[in-house]
RNA sequence: GGAGAUGUCGCGUAGUUGGUCGAGCGCGCACGAUUGGAAAUCGUGUAUACCCCAAAAGGGUAUCGAGAGUUCGAAUCUCUCCAUCUCCGCCA
């Protein structure tokens, strides 16, 4: 979201940001919101001025009342002061209620208008213009047939695709044995490396109310992914972020405590509205899954400084577990309204002969601290909005599917990296499960 | 889940027969004076958002957990919700 003087004083800035992320059917709503603006706080002047004027007559009154105890014919005086002010109330009402009015279609305007992009964003209509930026690691395509990842999991019985259907329907998985400890082990390196890297681990509420669902992401963004508990204002989170970043709503940060470098576990959750191609079967695209994040919180000119290294966290990780891996820089079609920058990182996957998402780095400016009201007081004692940032550590079981395509060998079994031994009680191979 | 208590300016508190209370005091903090320096002492200041103003200065509005109501006027009265604490119940 930006900042309604922003919007006021660069309308052509805002509409030229809106024709680079091939949105024109927004551009209407930049005149709007600057005209709604202007008789917002038209109203805002005139209805001050009649509190304003209440607030005296108030006072009168009461002054007149003291008197009157001494004096009864104050009394009448009183009375008359008072008509005065009712006089007064009902235009106030009116103006309180067109206020509110204004007020709530400029939100929603303000909402759907994107954050200004990165100078350096890439200019494209969608994910097709995404552009690659640098691979790491050999792509490596081996003699004998990578079978599907769920094929790969089965021979370890490791996962129970059928019964995961029968339990909770499409989108579900129970992985098993050592997959699910792979699973575990995964997660788990991912935090060790983030706290080694001098990022504090969370672990975050799993539900958390609309309000902080309204100020992390879009309107469009909510209804396709958010599922909403019965009854009560609470929603799963489809992400850490969405509680590492609420946890700083209406907060005044101190500036000493910047920059906030978090990494946050927990299980996310998304409908996954809309249908999906045959390579996204399996455990690739769910309803469930388990997330480490990194959740950075800094000063504004520091922010594209965090991104960089924040990406490259995530190439060392896939790099440590020796998946190969490439950078792709989303595009300004395909960049999300409230994102300043943003690119993906993509793992190798021998079997599709090409890389597929497994990490998303995102640079959201001061969009969300301005949604979220979360400030920092400066050494000057000026509040500023702060920059937030995210990136996925490590997200399994969709990750495991680029880890067993990319070290499933000849003979059927499975090498671990070195870095996951440990937290696989030493080994270095899995062996498949006897037929 | 049941019963009771509480929720005021960074912290601690005053304020509950509604009217000079946006709010007193103490602590903290900032600046200044004093000092060779420090402590102590004294003085001054000490929220946020928005509106008006070209800007500054200045003025105004709102905010006493949140929201709604009563009223000319609410921190003070009524209702709803939320949070915290105590006791009981239940439970990983």
């Amino acid at each position: 979201m930006l900042d309604i003087r922003f919007v006021r004083e660069n309308p052509e800035i805002v509409k030229e940001n809106i024709k680079k992320k091939f949105q024109d059917h927004k551009l209407p709503m930049v005149d709007e919101v600057i005209e709604l603006d202007a008789k917002n706080r038209a109203a805002i002047t005139e209805a001050s001025e009649l509190r304003a004027s209440r607030n005296t007559l108030s006072k009168q009154v009461g002054m007149l009342m003291g008197q009157a105890k001494k004096d009864p014919s104050k009394l009448e005086e009183a009375e008359k002061v008072k008509a005065q002010v009712k006089a007064n109330a009902e235009r106030l009402a009116e103006l309180e209620k067109l206020e509110e009015e204004y007020a709530a279609r400029i939100r929603e305007l303000m909402m759907n208008i994107p954050n200004i992009i990165d100078p350096s964003v890439p200019i494209g209509p969608d994910d097709s213009a995404n552009v690659e930026v640098e691979r790491f690691g050999e792509a490596v395509t081996p003699e004998y047939d990578i079978p599907y990842h769920t094929q790969i999991m089965e021979s370890f019985n490791g996962v129970d695709m059928d019964a995961a259907g029968r339990v909770s329907g499409n989108g579900f998985y129970y992985l098993m044995g050592d997959i699910a400890r792979l699973h575990s082990a995964v997660l788990a390196y991912a935090r060790d490396f983030m706290i080694d890297k001098g990022f504090i681990y969370c672990i975050p509420p799993f539900m958390i109310h609309g309000n902080v669902v309204e100020g992390v992401m879009s309107q469009t963004d909510m209804d396709s992914m958010m599922y909403k508990i019965e009854g009560e204002d609470l929603y799963l989170i489809g992400t850490s972020e969405h509680s590492m970043i609420g946890k700083f709503i209406d907060q005044i940060i101190p500036e000493q405590s910047l920059p906030q470098t978090l990494t946050s576990y927990s299980p996310c959750f998304r409908k996954e509205k809309g249908a999906h191609g045959i390579e996204e079967r399996g455990v690739y695209r769910i309803h469930q899954f388990e997330k480490q994040e990194m959740i950075v919180v800094c000063k504004p000119e520091e922010s594209m400084d965090w991104y960089e290294k924040m990406w490259r966290y995530s190439v060392e990780l896939f790099r440590n577990m020796e998946i190969p891996v490439r950078q792709l820089e989303c595009c300004s079609g395909d960049l999300a309204d409230l994102k300043v920058k943003s690119c993906d990182i993509e793992a190798w996957s021998p079997r599709q002969q090409k890389y597929f998402e497994v990490c998303s780095c995102s640079n959201l400016g001061d969009a969300q601290a301005r949604r979220l009201k979360m400030r920092v007081k400066g050494e000057d004692g000026k509040m500023y909005l702060p920059h937030t940032l995210n990136n996925t550590v490590a997200a399994p079981p969709r990750m495991l599917i680029a880890f067993l395509e990319n070290h499933l060998q000849a003979d059927g079994s499975v090498t671990i990296p070195e870095c996951l031994r440990p937290y696989m009680g030493g080994k270095a191979v899995l062996t498949p499960a006897a037929k």
